[in-house]
DNA sequence: CTGGGGAAGGGGCCC
DNA sequence: TGGGCCCCTTCCCCA
């Protein structure tokens, strides 16, 4: 028997855990060299893969970005030039005034480091661009480094998958090439919905509630995970293992005798924005909010 | 309408 | 990698 709450709502008070998935994503290239190793020349804004939400707008020349040494063996010398952070390269030199040999392409091996930072690339508030180069002509606002490139260098070429925007159609095809296809062989898709997961272990634990391959002896409904079954058995022998420590009540979740200990707080956690009244419960104060108490939040 | 109990689901973490 | 557990959340029902 389907039931309703079975569909995943995203509510606004309660926000995945992004932050995790982000700073692993930095962990799947480890690298025992220091990125203070080397220092690659500036990179024209043509080629940075940034993305303009993130980026609010805001870039800045110098353009200095690290990278360890081992990994630079790698890239093809002629899409990049790399000196030692202690040689005489002047990490201020405009990128007009650069050879192209000496300016670093999207190469293939930047689309497979973790996807940077743009404030470890940027620093803020040094000039300002339009907010959107191909609806406006005005590049007036713009440095002396970026007035040097070539009409169209500033437009967007954004990934479809990821969102992630580039300025050129080859840095964008890189991306698709390795970064991004990589990233999707990552997904696995449940083949029961479509839902996906980063995760073979995490799909897998989401394929349960499809299958529900725990199946209650005396009364035959099934459920996803043993827990759970050993919880609903529960309501057939009436074991209540969770004991409220201030009144003779007994429960079988935990969960719900953590939700009764709430009646004998003095303190209720959730409060009306509007009339401050306290509820024990979020949803009971989202069915205050929800009968019009709070019409403008 | 409000408050509370019961039952159940999902994601994350740990071993 | 899987199981167990924890935590949070949701829905239903009833007083």
């Amino acid at each position: 028997m389907p039931r309703s709450f079975l569909v995943k709502k995203h509510l606004s008070h309660k926000k995945p855990n992004y932050g995790q998935l982000d700073s692993k994503k930095g962990e799947d290239i480890p690298s025992p060299h220091s990125p203070e190793d080397f220092v690659l020349a500036p990179v024209p804004c043509s080629e940075i893969p940034c993305s303009p939400p993130a980026l609010g707008g805001w870039l800045s020349a110098p353009l200095i970005t690290t990278i360890p040494s081992v990994e630079l063996n790698s890239v093809p010398t002629p899409l990049m030039a790399i000196r030692p952070q202690n040689s005489d390269f002047p990490a201020e030199r405009p990128v007009q005034e650069l050879s192209p040999s000496l300016l670093v392409a999207h190469t293939p091996l930047r689309d497979a480091l973790p996807p940077p930072d743009p404030m470890e690339l940027l620093e803020p508030q040094v000039f300002q661009l339009p907010k959107d180069p191909r609806l406006s002509g005005d590049r007036s606002g713009l440095p002396a480094p970026l007035l040097g490139l070539a009409p169209g260098a500033l437009d967007r070429f954004e990934c479809f998958d990821c969102c992630r925007a580039y300025f050129t159609v080859s840095g964008l095809a890189k991306h698709k090439q390795l970064h991004c296809e990589w990233q999707c062989h990552k997904c696995f898709s449940c083949k029961y919905c479509d839902k996906e997961y980063v995760s073979l272990g995490a799909l897998k634990m989401h394929i349960r509630t499809h299958t529900l391959p725990c199946v209650c002896k005396l009364c035959g409904k099934a459920f996803s995970r043993p827990w759970l079954l050993q919880g609903h058995i529960r309501t057939h022998t009436g074991e209540k293992p969770f004991s409220c420590p201030h009144c003779s009540r007994a429960f079988a979740d935990r969960s719900n005798l953590r939700a009764h200990l709430q009646t004998h707080s003095e303190i209720k956690k959730y409060q009306c924005k509007s009339c401050s009244k306290t509820f024990s419960r979020i949803s009971l104060l989202s069915k205050h909010e929800e009968a019009g108490c709070c019409p403008l939040s």
